[in-house]
DNA sequence: GCGACAG
DNA sequence: ATCTTGTCGC
């Protein structure tokens, strides 16, 4: 696929100002509610998927593109994973010499060119991209998935397993039962109104019994044409008994498996 | 100055 | 993100 504007293609060389201005004019042109995003009902994934059993397009089934990373010396590996209904219909691979080094609010410069690299492999047409990261739980509301979901300029939502900013409804300290889900509010760090929800906690999955061992929540926010109340209802119908949505996991393990 | 900080 | 075996419990 291409990018649809190819003026925000992150640009790792420049300056630190230049990147946090460029993200603000990001999150303006951004959309954070539901324009054209498939419904969570079209795209629930049921059972744990395999990476290696890879079927053809079949019919007009929204398809829903997984992006992840993997590193090794100086390059990062990033990794596409596009599911259609309960099927693995391509994967792709990209891979860049790391210019920049990981500093927080300005990943998408760090791992935007390898993930653009991956993503212009891939011969299938994604309805919905789903990273590895923030969306617009960002300083500047243009984490990752808001950056690459503008660059092409298609539903995309922010999956991390930690939270960068913003203050969670209620406290997280303590385990929650499967199936909660804890409003993320924008507090000074963040340039949005006050009390504007970035996203949700979202307890994905939970031990019987939390007490001996528990599970952290996943952090969803809206990338781009979604809202943050349907961002984690998408997640949550591909999740497939795991913490992780299915499109998220099966493109961490092809990272890993493309680096060897 | 101090603390916080996706991957 | 990455370096890594076994081990405990629904």
């Amino acid at each position: 696929m291409e990018p649809a504007r190819a003026e925000y293609v992150p640009n790792p060389d420049a300056s630190r100002d230049e990147m946090e201005a460029q993200q603000r004019e990001i999150a303006n042109v951004a959309t954070f509610a539901d324009a054209g995003c498939p419904a969570p009902a079209a795209v629930e994934i049921e059972e744990p998927l395999d990476l290696d059993q890879r079927r053809s397009l079949a019919g007009t089934g929204p398809i829903v593109a997984g992006v992840d990373q993997a590193f090794l010396d100086g390059v990062a590996v990033s990794a596409v994973v596009a599911i259609q209904g309960d099927s693995v219909v391509e994967v792709a691979c990209g891979r860049t010499e790391l210019s920049i080094p990981y500093i927080p609010g300005l990943l998408s410069f760090r791992e935007g060119g390898p993930i653009i690299d991956a993503l212009d492999s891939l011969t299938v047409d994604p309805d919905l991209l789903v990273f590895d990261g923030s969306g617009r739980i960002h300083y500047r509301q243009a984490g990752l998935a808001t950056h690459l979901g503008v660059v092409y300029d298609r539903p995309a939502i922010g999956v991390a397993k930690n939270l960068l900013c913003g203050q969670p409804a209620e406290s997280l300290a303590e385990p929650l039962p499967e199936g909660t889900r804890v409003p993320i509010y924008a507090d000074e760090s963040v340039t949005a109104e006050p009390g504007t929800i970035l996203g949700y906690a979202s307890q994905s999955r939970q031990f019987p019994n939390p007490e001996r061992r528990h599970v952290n929540p996943i952090y969803v926010s809206p990338g781009h044409r979604v809202s943050a109340e349907t961002a984690v209802s998408l997640v949550a119908a591909m999740g497939a008994g795991y913490k992780l949505p299915e499109p998220i996991r099966l493109a961490d393990r092809a990272a890993s498996d493309c680096k060897h």
